[in-house]
DNA sequence: GGAGGAATAGAGCGATCGCTCTAATCGGAG
DNA sequence: CTCCGATTAGAGCGATCGCTCTATTCCTCC
C-alpha cells in the first residue's frame, strides 16, 4: 500500500532535510510539503519530530545503499564500479543544483552531539553502506581488515567530495575524488594479487 | 586589543557552529555563551545572525588553515606530514567527546543550499586550504595539476572521515582515511619520480 | 569637566517553533 | 445501517526565534 500520507511524511522529510537539514526543517513546512494533514503527521509519529527524523534517516539511508548493489554488482570489476558511481554522483550533484549529494550528512552532522537517538539512526545507515561495500570487496579477493580500511575510504572521499563540491558549486571535485577513489581500490587488488604470487612463490620453494 | 566583545562573540559563535550547526544555534544563546551583552552583538554585527556567521566561518577556516601550515612545513616529508594530520585530527576528535571536527563542515552543508553569502564564505575557505595544500605540494615536486588533484583528495578523505567519526563515535576511521591518504601522497610524489626518470631517459636517448 | 560617540543593557515586538487538544470525517466489519 | 477505530482537520498553547528600540553607562578627546 505505498503512498500513504506516513510514506509522503517521510519523503518530504527527507527531501527537506538534505536542503536545510533537521533543526532548519519546521513541521508544519514538513506537513504542507507532504499535503497531509497537520494531524496526521502527531498520529503517524506520536513522539513528535525526532520520531519522524529518525524514520527518514533509516529509510534515505536505505533507499541510498540500493545504490551501492546497483554499482558494485557481484563479480564485476570493483575499480569500474568505483569509477562509474562517482561519475553518477558528480552529475546528479550537478543536475540538482548541488541539493541532491548525501541524503543524510548534513542531519549527521547537525545531530553528532544534539540528539543520541538521532545519531545513532545515523551511525547504522553509515554502518549499513560500510558492510555493503565491504562484501562485494571481499567477493573480489580481499580480506576482511583491507575491504573495511578500503570502504571507509571511499564512504570519506565520496562524502568529503560532497561537501566541497556543494560549497563551491562545482561537481568536478567529486570526479576528482572518484578518481583517487578508483586508484585506491586498483592498489588494494594489485597488493591482493602481489601477495598471492608471494604465497606461491613460497610454497614453491618451500 | 584582543579578547574584545566582538572577538568573544566571534568565538563563542565558532564553538557552538561546531556543536549545533547554523540554524540549531540561537542569538541569545550566542550573547550568553560569549559573556556579551545582547546589545552588543546587534552593535557590532547591525545586519544580524548571518552576518556573524559569515565573519565566524571565515576566522574558524582561517584558524584552522593555520593547521595546515604547522603539519606541512616546507621542506619536510609530505608524507609524513599526512600521516601526522590525520593522527593529531583523529585524537582531537577523541579527545572533545566527538565534537571537535572540522569548524565549518555542518554549516557548510546546512547553507550550502540556503543562504548565497554563507555558502560563499564556506567556499572560500575551502578554496583556502587547498591552496595551502597545493603550495606545499608544489614544493615537494608535484605539478599544479597534480597537486590540485591530490589536495582535494585529502581534504574530501579528511572530512568525509570526520562525518563517519562524529556519527559513529569511532575516532580510527579518521586514522584509517590518514593512511588511505599517506598512500595517496606517496603514490603521487613515486609517479613524479618516474616521470623524472623516463624524462632523463628520453633526453639521453635524443 | 563637559561633550559625544562607542558600547552596554534589556524590554518587548511579530513570527515561528514543536506540540496538544478537540472535533469532524472516513471507511471497513458485524 | 450501525458502530468504532483510524484518519483528517485545524485552532491555539507556551516557548523561542531573530530582531528593534530606547535608555543608560563608559571612555576618549578637547
Amino acid at each position: 500500500m505505498p503512498n500513504t500520507t506516513r510514506d509522503r511524511l517521510i519523503g518530504a522529510t527527507a527531501d527537506l532535510f538534505r536542503r536545510q537539514g533537521y533543526t532548519g526543517t519546521g513541521v508544519k513546512q514538513i506537513v504542507e510539503a507532504a499535503g497531509a494533514p497537520f494531524g496526521s503527521m502527531y498520529h503517524f509519529f506520536p513522539e513528535g519530530k525526532e520520531a519522524l527524523g529518525a524514520e527518514t534517516i533509516t529509510w534515505s539511508g536505505a533507499m541510498y545503499g540500493q545504490l551501492i548493489d546497483l554499482f558494485y554488482v557481484a563479480g564485476s570489476d570493483p575499480v569500474r564500479a568505483t569509477r562509474n558511481f562517482f561519475e553518477a554522483a558528480a552529475d546528479t550533484v550537478r543536475d540538482t543544483d548541488y541539493a541532491d549529494a548525501c541524503p543524510i550528512a548534513t542531519v549527521a552532522l547537525e545531530v553528532a552531539s544534539t540528539s543520541e537517538p538521532l545519531r545513532r539512526a545515523t551511525a547504522e545507515v553509515f554502518q549499513s553502506w560500510l558492510a555493503a561495500i565491504d562484501t562485494r570487496l571481499v567477493q573480489a579477493g580481499l580480506t576482511k581488515t583491507r575491504a573495511r580500511r578500503l570502504s571507509v575510504s571511499l564512504f570519506a572521499l565520496l562524502e568529503g567530495a560532497f561537501i566541497l563540491a556543494r560549497a563551491t558549486r562545482d561537481h568536478t571535485h567529486v570526479r576528482t575524488a572518484g578518481r583517487a577513489a578508483a586508484d585506491l581500490v586498483q592498489a588494494a587488488l594489485d597488493q591482493r594479487s602481489a601477495q598471492r604470487s608471494a604465497l606461491r612463490a613460497g610454497r614453491g620453494r618451500k
